[in-house]
DNA sequence: TTAGTGACAGCTC
DNA sequence: AGAGCTGCCACTA
């Protein structure tokens, strides 16, 4: 949403936008899906600054480790966003290959 | 232009 | 299984 559309945070705001409800998808995984290997840091730093405001589905992302990666307040907010797409967490952790995007198969 | 930083990931102990 | 260390990429000062 900035410049034009081949800045890396267009990309991720781009890809992000198109995670279905009810799924989730890691920082590195939506870095690989926006054309940045290895860049999963990239992509926090980018969520961090996205207005609150915005339509995106920031909550829909995860680390590899099927967590939270925010501080504590907002970490709650996410939790309550992913139960209420119907997520919910198997031992304070999300399944990922369950619920993790995208899928190429459909149970 | 160089150095420091971060909502990560992967490997090792 | 959990904690720690290192690597990585793009961004900001």
């Amino acid at each position: 949403m900035q410049k034009s559309g081949h800045d890396a945070t267009s990309r991720i705001c781009l890809v992000l936008a198109k995670v279905p409800e009810g799924r989730v998808v890691t920082y590195g995984g939506l870095a690989e899906l926006a054309g940045l290997p290895r860049a999963a840091r990239l992509v926090g730093q980018t969520l961090r600054k996205l207005p609150k405001d915005t339509g995106l589905p920031w909550h829909r992302v995860i680390n590899a480790q099927g967590k939270i990666s925010l501080p504590e307040p907002a970490a709650r907010r996410q939790w309550k966003l992913l139960k209420g797409e119907g997520i919910t967490p198997i031992n304070g952790k999300i399944d990922l290959p369950r619920y993790g995007w995208p899928k190429p198969d459909e149970l």
